[in-house]
DNA sequence: CTCCTGTCCTGCCGGC
DNA sequence: TGCCGGCAGGACAGGA
């Protein structure tokens, strides 16, 4: 579910809770999410503060003063939960990973659905990770652009809205900016991703650069410091135009329409967009 | 390379 | 009320 917006705030979150505390205690309750949790991590982070948070994509990055960190995916269900100091921190189910801090506080990961992980990395070596590995272009970046975004899409012969979903195209995007960011350029989701160039690469390109911005700012600012009364971070209201709104009137006539593509739903109105 | 399908896992919702 | 199928914001492997 955590797309670059959600994953973003949970940065920002984190950065506003815990940067600069130091870890009491870190323990998993599990031995693999996606991936087996790291063995090794819960001495290397032990009594070490937290200097570092960063996000590529849809991955938090933290790290510690000691060196060691590690690379965070919160998959289709997963939240951090922050306790701050004071208050009882009391275990819910699929709390798989938990931090004390020396404060007293606490960080939680929380994922049902367990397709989220935790890989150990380095201050040195983060950047080297698999995860990484051909990742597209920070949309958010100063390197993104409408003639950048072409480039990328160019030769394409599937769908745009597929190729959207794609991390190696351009970081961050999933399910639902997709829909959104392709409502606003007003581009079919069908139409074929190498035939975006020119005009309408620069039109898609504004568009996510618009809708990932709006969604960071109507999180940020209806958190309440970043995150919610239950202490978990990531999901906030969003106010979408086509996402999961099938059968929604678009100017009071044009119907938002629901396909599978990819084995994945795409919302969006096909009058207007071509 | 690109594309297409299946798979991992739990929870929730609508229909009967 | 309960049961069941379908679907969910992601990513990766494997085969064409």
């Amino acid at each position: 579910m955590p797309e670059l917006p959600e994953v973003e705030i949970v940065k920002r979150g984190l950065e506003k809770a815990v940067l600069g505390q130091r870890i009491k205690r870190l323990s998993f309750n599990r031995p693999t999410l996606r991936l087996p949790l790291p063995v090794e991590l819960p001495a290397q982070l032990a009594g070490q503060r937290f200097d570092t948070f960063a996000r590529r994509g849809k991955y938090v990055i933290a790290l510690c003063d000691g060196g060691y960190g590690f690379i965070l995916h919160l998959g289709m269900s997963g939240v951090i939960k922050i306790i701050p100091a004071g208050e009882a921190y009391s275990p819910a189910k699929h709390d798989h990973v938990v931090f004390e801090m020396e404060d007293g506080g606490h960080i939680v990961f929380n994922d049902p659905r367990r397709f989220g992980f935790l890989k150990a990395t380095t201050h040195d070596t983060w950047h080297l990770d698999n995860a990484f590995a051909g990742m597209g272009v920070e949309p958010l970046s100063n390197d993104f652009s409408g003639p950048v975004l072409a480039r990328v899409l160019k030769g394409r012969s599937g769908p745009i809205k597929t190729a959207l979903l794609d991390q190696k195209v351009v970081a961050g995007i999933g399910n639902i900016y997709a829909c959104e960011a392709l409502y606003m350029a007003g581009i079919s989701p069908k139409r074929v991703a190498g035939s975006v160039q020119g005009k309408r690469a620069a039109a898609l390109a504004g568009a996510i650069v618009e809708v990932l911005g709006l969604a960071i700012e109507s999180g940020g600012s209806s958190l309440k410091d970043y995150y919610h009364a239950d202490g978990s971070l990531g999901y906030f209201q969003h106010s979408f135009k086509v996402y999961d709104r099938e059968g929604a009137m678009i100017d009071d006539q044009y119907p938002v329409k629901r396909i599978i593509q990819g084995g994945r739903s795409t919302f969006y109105c096909p009058a207007k967009q071509r």
